[in-house]
DNA sequence: TCGAATAGGGAAAAATTTATCCGTATTGTT
DNA sequence: AACAATACGGATAAATTTTTCCCTATTCGA
């Protein structure tokens, strides 16, 4: 596990944000999580762009900042549910508002973003 | 500069937002261009915790993102302005929002946070 | 018995991001 | 004359994140 070297930034609520939603994949998995895709095959499934690694240590570091929670079945195969806790449900209207702002303006998005890859003009 | 080795994920709008806003200190920049301190030498003072180097990174990317439009007057010593786009002003209650929720769980936020860092407690 | 599905960790590499340090240039101030 | 402020870029190092590859274990079905 990586051991972290430098000191988190706390000073205004973008940072605390930062600190737990600054992944790659975190607002996917608490997304779809509470769309009801609860188990790790199923995130893994709807996020195939992400590694099956780090979508684990993703969940973990959720579960850490306790917007998730992880409850496992005792039965073989093994069965690994998340779901949201309540503080992590108070998260979901502003990634809607994210993902929103990102739906609405997807056309300008995609284009300023491409600007970038000018490999794939 | 840096050249990107892999492709951009484009799926959704959450992906879009990832790949203009992704940046430690991106949000950060356009609040306080948006609360009008639109030079980088009052951007540095404002976000002591970056680098001068990173701030100027990350203006000229949200600059190629059509997020800022920088103005340079040709007087001496140099003179350099942001200011937002017509886009860029549609992320600010986005951002408002995340900043928002950032403020208000502030105190489960650091805990949770803290908790990462043993060494401190 | 072999392979798929389930869940997930360790080690190491690769990619990316961020920081540090040094350099350019001009003007005004001490 | 030296130094601060302005703005910015290159090179490199450090930190961090993400990927890749390999491993354990169990049960069911072909």
């Amino acid at each position: 596990m990586y051991e972290k070297k430098t000191f988190p930034n706390l000073n205004c609520g973008l940072d605390l944000v930062g600190e737990v939603l600054y992944g790659k994949w975190k607002m996917r998995l608490l997304w779809f999580i509470n769309e009801g895709y609860l188990r790790p095959s199923e995130l893994q499934r709807k996020i195939p762009d992400a590694s099956r690694r780090v979508i684990n240590i993703q969940l973990k570091e959720l579960e850490d900042h306790e917007l998730v929670i992880r409850t496992i079945y005792p039965v073989m195969p093994p069965k690994v549910e998340y779901s949201l806790t309540a503080f992590g449900k108070t998260l979901i209207p502003v990634i809607a508002a994210i993902g929103n702002w990102g739906d609405e303006y997807q056309d300008s998005l995609k284009r300023v973003i491409l600007k970038g890859y000018p490999q794939l003009a």
